[in-house]
DNA sequence: GTATAAATGTGATTGAAGTCACAAAAAAAT
DNA sequence: ATTTTTTTGTGACTTCAATCACATTTATAC
């Protein structure tokens, strides 16, 4: 993409008239990371809000021993970093591109600005930060109380809302991430992750081919395991 | 409280001017709701915002076989009922009186209304759900990666916190929740908070007194468990 | 196309923590 | 002040999933 039409799909900036958008186009540049570079790291100071633009990053927490949390995977479109810039507080968690990605980078300063003149900013941002909330929570909730085959379920149904496509009534998620990623996302091994998947396809709940994934019966998927 | 003078120590609030914070009162209404009560029904339709003017709640959600996850405890000056408000979603939570609690409560529309005229609430509000994606992102770690000692600790840390206080040093928390809220909180069962408390008594990080907990080294029991 | 590395599949073993069962203590009710 | 109920403490047992170990497959590099 040349040019800044990326910007009215991005959630908090989509309600904005065009010239606005121009605006925060102007505050702000373009940054390419190439794969497995590291965008943010935890405990860094100083704080922007990131766009993507383009491609994939994980945002993580890791611990002393090296494991680590997946919070969340973004995509184009997403945006993290606005909890440094809310709260002022150091970041919480590292981001790592996945693919070469391009982001789009307004400063703290700028931001703040933004959020003071255009009122509809925060609105939608409060939104997006209330979903994000929700999923936290469900998250929780599945960490707590659900066994093993719980939490992968969990994963793989917040992917599909995330990355699924729907085709024919089966959602289909295209690219899975790597099994111990989603050992990382549901907190749990990866074997299990393999063992857990082919027991679903067994069943008859999903269909492994390759890095694909369908969940044949969505509503019923979701039924069971939620 | 006879007052409306409350809304002032709440954060959404207490950056408006005194005139500004009489237009909230006016906005809400109160209601008293008795001990185990329920306040709000995960699922339920309609919405509103709650400040706690008294007493003590908590947000939780119950799986179909009736185990619960306890996601906060709030108290006064706390609110919560923002989320379907602010995305429309059913609720996601139920939460229920710990104690006799008086709430203030804003409708839908009305709440609206605020953040439109006032821009700071939104602000503010955006500060707050900031902390609240924080606490959760930890908690999603502590779930992903700790034992059973490190998930009870993350626990009694955010409860030092929420509602420790500090004496020459030491941090007390002056009623500790029953165990079973505490497993609740903690994704583990009672029996192990049982053990686990015990334990930390025995290696000298906290003393136990009936429902009082004191943690006598906060920063060595913080820098051990986090 | 072959070599090398990365990712996945799967059995065997182990251990941490959940569950069960019940005694003891504390709190609430009468 | 007793009784009844609630909460807590603790041993014994069981189970689920983590870990270990290695074969197999798939992807990437040369």
């Amino acid at each position: 993409m040349q040019t800044t039409d990326f910007l009215q799909y991005v959630p908090i900036f989509s309600e904005l008239p065009p010239e606005t958008i121009g605006k925060v186009a102007e505050a702000g540049s373009r940054k390419v990371y190439t794969k497995d570079s590291v965008i943010l790291m935890e405990e860094e100071v100083g704080s922007a809000l990131f766009v993507i633009v383009s491609g994939k990053v994980k945002v993580a927490r890791t611990s002393t021993d090296g494991r680590e949390v997946i919070l969340s995977i973004l995509t184009e479109s997403d945006f993290f970093g606005e909890m440094a810039i809310l709260d002022g507080l150091t970041r919480s968690a590292t981001v790592i591109a996945l693919e070469d990605s391009e982001l789009f980078i307004i400063q703290r300063n700028q931001f703040l600005e933004l959020l003071k003149s255009f009122p509809e900013i925060s609105i939608a941002l409060l939104q997006e930060l209330t979903k994000r909330l929700r999923a936290a929570d469900m998250k929780i909730k599945s960490l707590s109380l659900k066994d093993a085959e719980g939490k992968v379920a969990t994963v793989i149904l917040q992917l599909a809302d995330d990355i699924g496509k729907i085709k024919q009534g089966i959602v289909e998620i295209e690219k899975l991430p790597l099994q111990q990623d989603l050992a990382n996302m549901a907190g749990t091994s990866r074997e299990t992750i393999s063992r857990t998947l082919h027991s679903f396809a067994k069943k008859g709940l999903v269909e492994l081919e390759g890095a694909k994934l369908r969940i044949l019966n969505y509503e019923k998927f979701k039924e069971t395991y939620t």
